[in-house]
RNA sequence: CGCGGAGUGGAGCAGUCCGGUAGCUCGUCGGGCUCAUAACCCGAAGGUCAUAGGUUCAAAUCCUAUCUCCGCAACCA
């Protein structure tokens, strides 16, 4: 019987259209999924979708749709990118689903019923003002963390699960098991910084929105993000409390948890604690995958440098665009993505070292053999060195495989690639042509080398499958199957080759340029709505005076934070910003701005802050303070 | 002193655990070849392995300190 293999990405969140990025760990789980498959494992590949939640329930008033007209059509377009990327999952499941709400709805009344759900306050600090609540720890000075101003003890009524029962079963796992956690630099970061300290008891259920699977037994509350969505994981196996389904006791526990660095965390602590409650055993591998990055900077909208998989595919197809997340992305530091690095990989090794070395060999054999596959004939140490090549690539793809080091198993079948343009230089096929006598010679190499391009092709399937495929079709074999690898010589003598065609065109990269400029979105910030009319007695409440800057500084143990003094005429102020990312102090100092004069002081980081500078905000990278000419009399009234 | 990771030829990376000629891909320059997609092959230039100390016969690798960058946590009145 086969082994069984189950791997998962995380669900993609259905706010909006998914980019590159996200699309990467879609096309890197697939690559996995297709090796195993190709080495003999039954294979069970789940992707999907996560829909629930309040980002979505507002998105959607924001639309004037339903919650689910919204989030059907952002999964009908993930599903359809997967898709398009040739993503060959096993099952795509959505939050949404029926019988994912069902087992998510008794899951909850499981842990409820054994107490490791309890019903409780929102133990802690209510600030009125912002309308939060607060635990102990989060409290600054006993005030709100928020806004300075007073905390009472107030209560929400929500449901919680008991982490910390769990922690020290989790620790232990995790330092038992070190596989569990890659790459593993990351374990540290997971015990010093969360379980270490111990966990508090997780919130798991909200009573703000609707837009999520109900508590069955307290209409009123849904089930918060964690639960419904980790557990997408067993419930599109067909898991229930009650009944576990067949697929489930087949695949479970997971081979591989693909995901995102950033949510590592509920993945190695939430997650495995839910199972743990559950009784169930924990997965065997959690991947937080580095982050695909553009020109080095993170993709985001307001930066205006968010590139789609579409936009690529339309550039350079389907298997380059593969080719170049898998093989460009290191194990575990960030890789980058620019048009004209996807250009120059496209070109370097797609089209030179690949398509031109298969268009080249079955020209050959075309031209000297009448298209027919040659007999492979006696071996010289040349050849030897070529073959020797071959059997190193097969193990060596192997073993990075088991690793999930994908980009290293690509290097390693162009490593074979590489040997083989080299064997043709050193055999000089066209000079053997010549020569009548050196015909099985001649037979010989140009055997070598289909054979070599088809174990290449053999072991590319898995990475840009349409492309392997083409270069079976020009070999004319149908031997694609990994056992036909076992020993150097699979191909079958005497069968006609198909028609020489360049898998890849070359690319020209200064045309390309020109291209790309357009191709980048433009910057779309979002901007937020115009507020609801205030009156003018409204404003007159806000006093804005003129503050000049006399004194800036950095606060300690803060990264965005500017601790300033400003003269406001009638007195010196001390406020605090959080600025720091955007001005320096020397910047500041001497410049007139606007102070919001009457704002409740607040306490942050424990520097008193009486008084607020304006400044516009678009988010990331976008912050502008407002200043006044200089000459401005400080302490005049704005109005 | 919150936790953790990283600094290696023009670019991107490996090597660091287990000290001993600094390696790979791309780019540049020179040469070769003509089966092939201006491709392929060979050769060369280019590195104080962040900095300063220390251990050692010997340090990119081990130890200490410093600088810089990046994650996570906190923080934007």
């Amino acid at each position: 019987m086969k082994e069984k293999f189950y791997i998962t990405t995380a669900i993609a969140y259905t706010s909006r259209v998914p980019h590159i990025g996200n699309t990467y760990e879609a096309i890197l789980a697939d690559a996995i999924a297709r090796y195993k498959r190709l080495t003999g494992y039954d294979v069970f590949f789940l992707t999907g979708t996560d829909e629930h939640g309040e980002k979505i329930q507002k998105q959607a008033e924001e639309e004037g749709v339903t919650p689910k007209e919204h989030v059907d059509k952002i999964a009908g377009e993930i599903r359809r990118i997967w898709d398009m990327m040739n993503v060959s999952y096993d099952k795509f499941i959505r939050t949404t689903d029926e019988d994912h709400m069902r087992s998510v709805s008794a899951i909850f009344k499981k842990l409820y019923d054994q107490g490791d759900i309890y019903k409780s306050k929102y133990v802690g600090k209510y600030c009125v003002a912002c309308e939060s609540f607060y635990t102990e720890a989060q409290l600054n000075d006993g005030r709100c963390p928020d806004c300075g101003g007073p905390v009472e003890t107030a209560s929400e009524e929500a449901y919680f699960f008991k982490l910390s029962k769990y922690t020290d079963r989790l620790i232990e796992h995790i330092e038992t098991h070190p596989e569990f956690i890659q790459p593993k630099a990351r374990k540290n970061e997971m015990i010093n910084n969360f379980l270490k300290p111990g966990l508090s008891d997780l919130c798991v259920s909200r009573s703000s929105f609707t837009w999520g699977i109900p508590v069955e037994f307290d209409p009123g509350h849904v089930i918060y993000v964690w639960i419904d969505a980790l557990s997408n994981y067993i419930t599109a196996l067909g898991y229930t409390p009650e009944k576990k389904g067949e697929l489930y006791q087949k695949y479970w526990p997971a081979d591989v948890h693909l995901i995102g660095k950033d949510i590592l965390r509920f993945h190695t602590i939430y997650w495995p604690i839910m199972l743990m409650a559950l009784g169930e055993p924990l997965p065997k591998k959690v991947f937080g995958h580095p982050w695909l990055l553009m020109s080095g900077e993170k993709m985001s909208k307001s930066k205006g440098n968010v590139i789609y998989a579409e936009d690529l595919v339309k550039l350079f197809g389907v298997d380059a665009v593969r080719y170049f997340v898998l093989s460009e992305m290191p194990f575990s530091s960030d890789g980058s993505l620019t048009y004209s690095l996807v250009a120059a990989r496209y070109n370097s090794d797609l089209a030179n070292i690949l398509g031109n070395l298969v268009n080249r060999s079955v020209a050959m054999t075309k031209k000297y053999f009448g298209g027919l596959v040659p007999e492979p004939g006696e071996r010289t140490e040349l050849d030897d060195e070529l073959i020797e090549t071959a059997e190193t690539a097969v193990k060596s793809v192997d073993s990075h495989m088991d690793e999930l080091r994908v980009a290293d198993a690509i290097e390693d079948v162009f490593t074979l690639l590489r040997r083989s343009n080299k064997y043709i230089d050193e055999t000089t096929p066209w000079l053997l042509a010549k020569n009548e006598a050196d015909r099985p010679r001649l037979a010989a190499v140009i055997y070598n080398l289909l054979e070599s391009i088809r174990i290449a092709a053999v072991f590319l399937s898995p990475f840009i499958p349409e492309t392997s495929k083409k270069i079976f079709a020009q070999l004319g074999t149908d031997k694609k199957a990994y056992e036909t690898l076992s020993s150097f010589g699979g191909l079958e003598s005497g069968k006609p080759v198909g028609e020489p065609a360049p898998l890849f065109a070359r690319l020209d990269e200064n045309a390309l340029s020109v291209e790309e400029a357009p191709k980048e979105e433009q910057k779309k910030p979002d901007l937020p709505e115009i507020l609801p009319q205030i009156t003018i007695d409204d404003f007159a409440k806000t006093d804005l005076r003129a503050a000049k800057i006399l004194e800036c500084e950095p606060v300690k143990k803060s990264d965005k934070l500017l601790r300033l003094i400003v003269d406001i005429g009638l007195e010196k102020r001390q406020i605090v910003s959080g600025i720091a990312k955007w001005y320096s102090p020397e910047q500041l100092v001497g410049k007139t701005v606007v102070l919001v004069s009457n704002l409740k002081p607040a306490v942050i980081r424990g520097v008193e802050s009486n008084g607020m500078l304006l400044a516009c905000d678009n988010g990331e990278d976008d912050v502008h303070v407002v200043f006044l000419p200089d000459g401005t009399v400080p302490g005049s009234k704005l109005r």
